[in-house]
DNA sequence: CTGAAAGCGCTTACAG
DNA sequence: CTGAAAGCGCTTACAG
């Protein structure tokens, strides 16, 4: 490979002057710096290499992204695909590389924390999760969207309980008293099924915490005993575990309406419901949380948030960090009820 | 920021002996190398220093994926984000770091090819785009997919000019006389509007340019004056702009069955067409390519070609190189044509 | 089994 | 306006 070093020899010049010559111009005469740049041409030098300007200053030119599970999942969920398309669209990456950093199995993989960035943005990590602590340790600026909320760590959210709370309430506006939960994941500890009490207060997905207090609240208001209203977790983001959670909710209690906290896994609720022959809304309502890109082709009642949005919005809180200037504070985004065809009035037989 | 050194200090050995206890433990005796580790614990050391690691090592740790245009249609496009898919499919990316190197404006933006990447896989360049002498300079392994077609450097592709001849066949069969075409790009020049002989010649996309010539074959053999028929260039790859060039092909030209070189571009036409109260496919035939996601909902007839596995086969050549072994040979993958409600016979009107 | 030394490519005070 | 020198964090022959 052709260095510095090399360009300053052909051009019968130091290195330093080179090295001006690209981040200086300033500190050289004109005839010099053109010169060295006809050489660095004639010789192919593309420019300093990235690696030595990234350990001599410090900088390596790069914002991470860091995201539970696999990068194949970064690409397929509609939810995850609209943040990066918000972090994108500050265009702030013309000079500035976008690392993906997926967290796919507990700890591990904390290489990426290793100088690769200037800053990070986080999605819906748990509570715990140990790459926070590196993070936190080595001092890289960061924003955190959705969860967790760490003290000091600027947050991009919404208010996921009381939009939880309209998600209930919605149902149980409809008439709705035998509701069913489903919910992605409780505790990264891979277990799925019905979830007892125990489990829920250990709940380290700030997001999913939230979301489900609301459901309580709002049964406790509607004199629903919360205790005994199905709550089953996934224990994953996919449609494919799901839609086997789905099926062991539908199957196992008798529900006129589920509540689930994304619309992908409304999606799964009315894939099973379509395969144990249930009619939406007319045997079972489902509400969703998100309003993706592909609610609205399917009729999905669900809870509005403005994803792309979010994902700019922790773009340019990242940036102002690493302009040095004030930690930014905390924004939380308004959300809405959507009202679609996958939610209905309970029928006679739900009494 | 803690350093080896740090840590080699307050554990009381050299440097080189913590470097020793994270890449080859085996020089070292279990004890030593127990406490260093807990040193490093207790320290908040992370390890090993990825951008100091990088430059003794000259290895990055990372690909990267070139790619016209903006992050943003990136991660808009379908047929991209499908290549994308592909790409980690491979599932090799749990210690490689995947770096996305758009390639917004003509030229600039090579600081991402200065040591950053161990590798690069090229998705749809023109044929001679500064970049890609910057990596052949730099002599870093590339694999392309689709275009343009280098020697030396593996392809993953499919037969453009067949799949071409199949799309005006299909038109040819169904009774349709009077085509029209519309394609993405021919030049990055930024310009737009109807194509004449001279800049069809110029075309600097291989992928669109075989695309063209099995146009012209197809027309040829049926007795149709290619010369005649209306071509229209986006200039660009998104759906507004596609919306446009297709109004002023059906505004100026009595088509009755049009081609476009992506789903997108046929999307385009079709919400042109709704917009001038055309109905399809009694009134107009559209066909596409790519069978990308959205094709299918729309019923969309349109080349079926296997974006996914063209990413992942991609990068498993891309990775046989950064082993060592030797370099693959091009590799050709199948197509289909799928019929499906957006094309129909030629009315009578279509003499 | 352990350590001292060289050097990867670069930037930036500092001296001339 | 120009150049010699130090050092960013690390790995790896080499010597002990």
């Amino acid at each position: 490979m052709v260095t510095m070093k090399d360009v300053a020899r052909a051009a019968g010049v130091s290195q330093a002057a080179v090295s001006y010559a690209y981040s200086r111009p300033e500190k050289l005469s004109a005839g010099q710096r053109r010169a060295i740049m006809a050489t660095a041409a004639r010789l192919g030098y593309a420019g300093p290499n990235a690696v030595g300007v990234s350990l001599r200053s410090g900088r390596s030119g790069a914002i991470g992204v860091m995201l539970m599970d696999t990068l194949e999942y970064a690409f397929t969920d509609p939810s995850t695909r609209c943040l990066l398309e918000g972090i994108v669209r500050t265009r702030r990456f013309d000079d500035l590389g976008l690392t993906l950093l997926p967290l796919p199995h507990d700890g591990g993989d904390q290489a990426a924390l290793r100088g690769l960035v200037d800053g990070v943005i986080v999605h819906s990590l748990p509570d715990d999760h140990p790459a926070l602590l590196t993070l936190r340790a080595r001092d890289i600026p960061m924003v955190v969207v959705d969860a967790p909320h760490l003290p000091g760590v600027p947050l991009v959210g919404i208010a996921d309980r009381e939009a939880g709370r309209w998600q209930v309430e919605h149902l149980l506006d409809l008439g709705h008293r035998r509701l069913g939960i489903i919910a992605e994941r409780l505790v990264p500890d891979g277990r799925h099924g019905m979830v007892d009490a125990e489990r829920r207060a250990r709940c380290a997905e700030r997001v999913v915490r939230e979301r489900i207090t609301g459901y309580q609240e709002a049964c406790e208001a509607a004199d629903l005993d919360f205790e005994r209203i199905p709550l089953v977790e996934v224990g994953g983001f996919d449609l494919t575990a799901g839609v086997a959670a789905a099926h062991s909710l539908l199957a196992g209690h008798d529900v006129t309406a589920v509540v689930a906290t994304s619309d992908t896994m409304a999606r799964a609720v009315l894939d099973a419901a379509a395969e144990r022959g249930l009619r939406v809304p007319g045997d079972l309502s489902v509400i969703g949380f998100d309003d993706a890109p592909e609610a609205a082709p399917r009729g999905l009642t669900t809870i509005r948030q403005p994803m792309v949005y979010k994902g700019q919005l922790a773009a340019e809180l990242l940036f102002t960090q690493l302009r040095g200037d004030p930690k930014p504070d905390d924004v939380y985004l308004p959300t809405d009820l959507v009202r679609r065809s996958t939610t209905g009035p309970a029928s006679l037989r739900s009494g």
